[in-house]
DNA sequence: CGCAATTTTGACGTAGTTCAACACGTGTGG
DNA sequence: CCACACGTGTTGAACTACGTCAAAATTGCG
């Protein structure tokens, strides 16, 4: 019993609101700013998710959007012969659901993989809101392109592997990037994920995964304890992974 | 000397602007509407571009947001070791830069196939008009939302690939949607991608698509004449591919 | 503690890569 | 007009990385 770990809640570090993506149409509102009427409903912080539950799921009418502000979440689809299908990964300050507002519903199944949390914005009033305040459109408008150009960068990684010791390394590094919230390389940090979900989104074997992570460990590239990452040599693996920056 | 193939003129089909991708924010200068002060500037129509001609480059500040009215292109990087990778292709009616609306610059070089066209809108004057029609960022919203959909969806496709040939007959079939603008299926059409692009963007080597093609062939599913294509089944092809619609 | 889920390891088969040769079309210069 | 280089695409043979199947090791949970 050393810490707080055996009960639910989530105890665990929230994003700063200055670090959440979600923060250009938060803020408007959570200032007051322009008398504008606004409901409670409007902005719904830190809702709970625990371990396993989902979100919201694929093909439900789009009420919210959300932001991660603990834990993580993975999102998925169910392919049509019943395989789930990993289409990524979430964490705190990254969106949840924007992909659902030329649909008006979601397209994907968003599923906590740890005790988590997000904040929600009510869809409804954020659409009345907008209409009068054209900056939180501008807002939003980054927001997606953002999305957008991060979505098609780790796509180009992915495909353009020469083979799964460089897709992994450049996961890897991704990840580590996105535990903090983009600003710089964390060197150590909880990989919540399982390695079945890694192995599922990068399109390869769990046996692969895990051969590759031992082999990375021989290398000393790394050191893995259960789900514990750290980067031993981040220069040498970004070099691995045929990156820059 | 059968037609106008010898000119440099692209003589090609035009994307109906109703199928254009840009259309939700061509539309309402078009038609004139709730007199906002607008420059001829702020749409070009049909900007002409030569096959192997870039329209923008990689780093570029931001100018214009293009939709490709005719041809094809393809969106490129280089990455540090030198080698382009192909991130991807658009089709008349998909848009082009739209990932840079958070940076300010083009995050991508879009280079031209085939002798192609694009339209193109003016973001300073698009900016000014979109603070005085908020329905214009709607629109935008939701063409960003539908792409960044279309992305991961993709995406998704790629990477979950059991094997080259699910991967490359699902690429096919992406290929021949968007052929149409997404509307239906294009049983015959120049693809007039190299297979060396295809390769590159896919992740493979043109040794190993090349053979592919040639299998699919063998099979009867495809008829292939340089870049001619014609899809003898489709739906043993989409069953192939492991997708519904 | 003990069972189930997750992860690792081993042995072997196969899909895709690599290297190399060839075929075709197009443009260039003698 | 032919000779030649060059870009693009196809094909073959040998090699290798990853998948498959099977079993052991570790972890987490009741």
């Amino acid at each position: 019993m050393k810490s707080g770990k055996k009960n639910k809640k989530p105890d665990a570090d929230y994003v700063a609101c200055k670090n959440c993506g979600m923060e250009p149409i938060c803020r408007p509102v959570a200032t007051g700013g322009q008398n504008v009427p606004l409901s409670d409903a409007y902005l719904n912080r830190r809702n709970v998710v625990l371990a396993g539950e989902s979100l919201f799921a694929r093909g439900e009418a789009m009420t919210n959007l959300y932001a991660v502000s603990s834990g993580v979440f993975r999102i998925v689809q169910i392919s049509p012969d019943g395989e789930e299908h990993v289409l990524g990964f979430r964490f705190p300050g990254e969106l949840l659901g924007d992909d659902a507002f030329y649909s008006g519903s979601y397209s994907y199944t968003a599923i906590a993989i740890t005790d988590s949390s997000a904040c929600s914005v009510l869809m409804k009033e954020f659409n009345a809101c907008s209409e009068l305040v054209p900056s939180m459109q501008r807002n939003i408008i980054e927001l997606l392109s953002r999305q957008n150009h991060n979505i098609q960068q780790q796509m180009s990684v992915l495909v353009a592997r020469k083979n799964a010791e460089q897709q992994l390394v450049a996961f890897l590094l991704n990840i580590a990037r996105r535990q903090m919230a983009n600003e710089g390389l964390a060197r150590r940090f909880d990989l919540a994920i399982s390695r079945d979900s890694i192995a599922n989104f990068l399109g390869f074997r769990r046996e692969t995964l895990s051969r590759l992570l031992s082999r990375l460990q021989k290398k000393g590239l790394i050191r893995l304890d259960a789900r514990q990452l750290e980067l031993l040599d981040p220069v040498e693996l970004s070099r691995l992974a045929g990156q820059q920056a």
